[in-house]
DNA sequence: GTGTAAAGTGAGCTATTACTCATGTTATAC
DNA sequence: GTATAACATGAGTAATAGCTCACTTTACAC
């Protein structure tokens, strides 16, 4: 490291022809590609232009430093896991408490699922670190729950809805995230999330779940 | 970063004198000190050295390379934390199942609760990383909490232990770990060890569990 | 076709890091 | 008291990181 000071900021230059739009969108892939195959210690400016076919001087004409293009390669993922948040949000105002479970999870699994390995890196990154990136993720989903359990406030037996809600957010949080590594199947198959709402739903209302059988019918 | 390519590797040289011995003390407090106080990025070998008032050259004698050092502090603080980690195991064998994920709770408290701030700061560190040194208390766990369900499997409802084994394990981690910044009242009163406990036996059982009024919640 | 701005280049500067080694100081052995 | 080993020092080295800048090439406007 040589110098490492300022924060994101916004690109040096805002790319304006498609070529250097080209540029840009390699650089990142590259970025990427490093920090997913050869982890963090290998992402240097130098290895990401070579690797992205363009030389550093290119690379710094769009990012005005490192974390710069690492904040950019966090806002695009963000971006590309945050289309049908909203629809998920308003699906949840009108359903019952087990189904407000079911959503958050499901949401949480599809966040997991969009370029997993890229994920589970950015969250270990250090810079700006799981405490300004993935936190970003789990707080939206605490204020989202927190408000959907407010609603429900009646069917929920538990006495502290503050310890419910943290409890609720990073169990949902932790197991999936986990399982991205090492319970793929089940995360897939949706038996997880069958089981983590069990589990939750068991929790908030005080009474017991019974388990559906397998696969996850939704028949009633 | 100029080198870095060794693995652990034991000390250069045991300190036989009280005065090495001492020095070895010092430089790694300072280590902590820094890992806590300023971060990793600023955990560098002459930085320790300079804190702990000792001369780098010193530092080198003890410890081979940087990572030496990292895995210092890291043995000496899971050592902090393992006796009676056996004791615990001990008590689970004879105990009920809502006692033995009530003492899988309270042994993971009890881990992240010795000095939780350097403890936070391992489990975030890159270089031999969460997956080498966190990971292994989350191993450790799950072997043992294994063997207790596995003993208790009559009174298990969930169909699939394995699932039931990650998703016991997993929670109580990552609900411990980020209370110990979050909720930190909560964690060291005995209320949050307590409701995951309900939350956990509910599950497991198939069987709402009641809410005991112990602990600070007086009257019923 | 020519002017101008965007896009692209890469040698090299500066800062910093992990680590060495020749040398000095203190404690123990006899 | 002296020899010897343990302990301690810190200026210096090699590697490598992030980033600059003087310069060339390409595309677009007219």
């Amino acid at each position: 490291m040589a110098r490492r000071k300022k924060t994101v900021a916004s690109p040096r230059k805002l790319p304006e022809q498609d070529r250097s739009r080209a540029t840009v969108d390699t650089i990142l892939a590259a970025a990427a590609r490093i920090l997913v195959r050869d982890g963090y210690d290998a992402f240097t400016t130098n290895r990401v232009a070579e690797k992205a076919g363009v030389s550093i001087g290119s690379l710094y004409q769009y990012f005005p430093n490192k974390d710069a293009l690492l904040g950019e390669l966090m806002r695009r993922h963000t971006h590309a896991i945050e289309d049908g948040i909203e629809a998920m949000a308003e699906r949840a105002k009108s359903a019952p408490l087990a189904e407000v479970v079911r959503i958050a999870i499901e949401h949480n699994v599809r966040a997991h699922l969009v370029d997993p390995e890229l994920h589970r890196v950015l969250s270990e990154v250090p810079p700006l670190g799981k405490l300004d990136w993935e936190a970003a993720f789990t707080e939206r989903m605490v204020s989202r729950v927190r408000d959907a359990f407010e609603a429900k406030r009646a069917e929920i037996a538990v006495a502290d809805l503050d310890l419910a809600v943290y409890l609720v957010t990073h169990t949902v949080e932790a197991v999936v995230h986990n399982a991205v590594t090492e319970r793929l199947a089940d995360l897939k198959s949706g038996v997880l999330a069958e089981e983590v709402t069990r589990m939750l739903v068991g929790y908030l209302t005080g009474k017991a779940v019974p388990a559906k059988r397998s696969a996850r019918a939704a028949a009633e």
